[in-house]
DNA sequence: GACCTTTAATTGTCTGACATTCATAGATCA
DNA sequence: TGATCTATGAATGTCAGACAATTAAAGGTC
């Protein structure tokens, strides 16, 4: 009988856990070259070909590199927080779009990660920021804009106030959270007069910042939160009028 | 000349893109059987081996399944939030201990990131939440338990706490940000005194959020994350001193 | 000393084969 | 008939061996 400790992943994937769990317990350093396949062929008893898709599995999860060439090889590769951002976005948006997550739930679930990093980036928001985030207003407020380039701006203009709160770890969290939203955002057609509404609104939030007004910038995103609600509802009901 | 422009990825990883494209557009669908090995391989006019390595990569990111026999195959996977927790922790983990961030940074990251789930979980919270956040902080109060289990139910109980805002995607964005302090949290050791200061203030939250109060529950955050950054300072601080 | 060439190690890719798994269809038997 | 057993074939999993491409370092040439 085959109970579930009888599971017998592949051997690519035995070894490719083996090979991370050295790597996340620390027992594999940065920049320290793994034995090159052959030898891990050798060590594990199989072949080149299954060592090699167990190393393919680790370098999709950044967790590995590999270089060819003498003294190349495989090595453990430093996660930078760009790879992190890469996977967490691809992963977040996937995880939305294949389980039918509602516009409120994914919207409640922005806005109240925004709203937490809003006291930061009130007291630390340098003048960089701030020009980021009047350059991405200017930008929403040009009358030939797409939807989808002011999309594009909008989530810019959120990742600024992201990165105004100066701490890569929460950056990092929203950056899923924040961009992982654009495919939604993506359905909604801007009018002149909603995007007039978000332009005032972005506004608000970036004089709050540079007022270091923590308050204020609450209450805006929570205004920001709210019109955004409207406008992804009404695109929900007009979508369920045409199919019913 | 070689500049930017000419990166030449491996096959199996340009392979991979172009099936991870397929399916975060849309253009394939959940539990969509891909072409066979021996299919693709044509198609992209590379051999198995290459069309395999292409494979175990989307493998790794959970984005396709794979089954054996007749009528078996590769097919597109409904991400679970099972799933996705599990990427999001490891990912985050290797993040905090490969890049050097301060205890401050990712302490400051989490207690910011939790208190935005404290209005949601006030209000929504629910007998079964409390109930698991009451046990948890009995478990806590036992004397005889391990550091590690304290961490661990320590863990627990904020998870009952972020489940409590009853919103998917936040539980998601949050298991990162709470699991990966667990290895920070483990090199703290915890006296009998500052184990009682925590489950004084986990009984605070969890009578705050009973009585549906958010500023209490915000308020006792706030002063975990004090105490937290206090017990997290001194380990730094031995540390230092011990290896000079 | 600067530049070129060889060399060896290593990853990337291909070919072909065999093992293993498993749903279905067909054969066998009560 | 109906149930059970047994091929069958299609697919993934694994292996072995070969060659191509890349690259750093050693050695040779001017």
């Amino acid at each position: 009988m085959k109970n579930a400790t009888d599971k017998k992943p592949d051997l690519s994937a035995q070894i490719a856990q083996a090979i991370r769990d050295a790597i996340v317990e620390g027992r594999m350093i940065v920049d320290e070259r793994l034995p090159s396949e052959a030898e891990l062929a050798e060590q594990f008893d199989v072949s080149r070909p299954t060592v090699r898709e167990a190393l393919k599995r680790l370098a999709a999860q950044s967790l590995i590199r590999t270089q060819r060439g003498a003294f190349g090889g495989a090595f453990v590769n430093r996660l930078s927080y760009e790879e992190a951002y890469g996977q967490q976005i691809t992963t977040s948006t996937l995880l939305l779009s294949m389980n039918a997550v509602s516009f409120e739930t994914a919207c409640e679930a922005r806005y109240a990660l925004e709203r937490a990093c809003a006291p930061l980036a009130a007291t630390r928001r340098t003048p960089d920021h701030l020009a980021t985030m009047r350059a991405e207003i200017h930008r929403q407020s040009q009358p030939g804009l797409s939807d989808e380039s002011f999309c594009a701006s909008d989530v810019a203009f959120h990742r600024a106030l992201v990165d105004a709160a100066d701490n890569p770890v929460l950056s990092y969290q929203l950056a899923g959270a924040v961009e992982a939203m654009q495919p939604l955002m993506n359905m909604i057609t801007f009018t002149a007069r909603s995007r007039g509404e978000i332009v005032g609104i972005h506004t608000r939030i970036a004089d709050a910042l540079e007022a270091h007004q923590a308050a204020r910038v609450d209450e805006a995103l929570r205004a920001l939160e709210a019109y955004t609600l409207i406008l992804g509802q009404n695109v929900m009901a007009e979508r369920a009028r045409k199919t019913p």
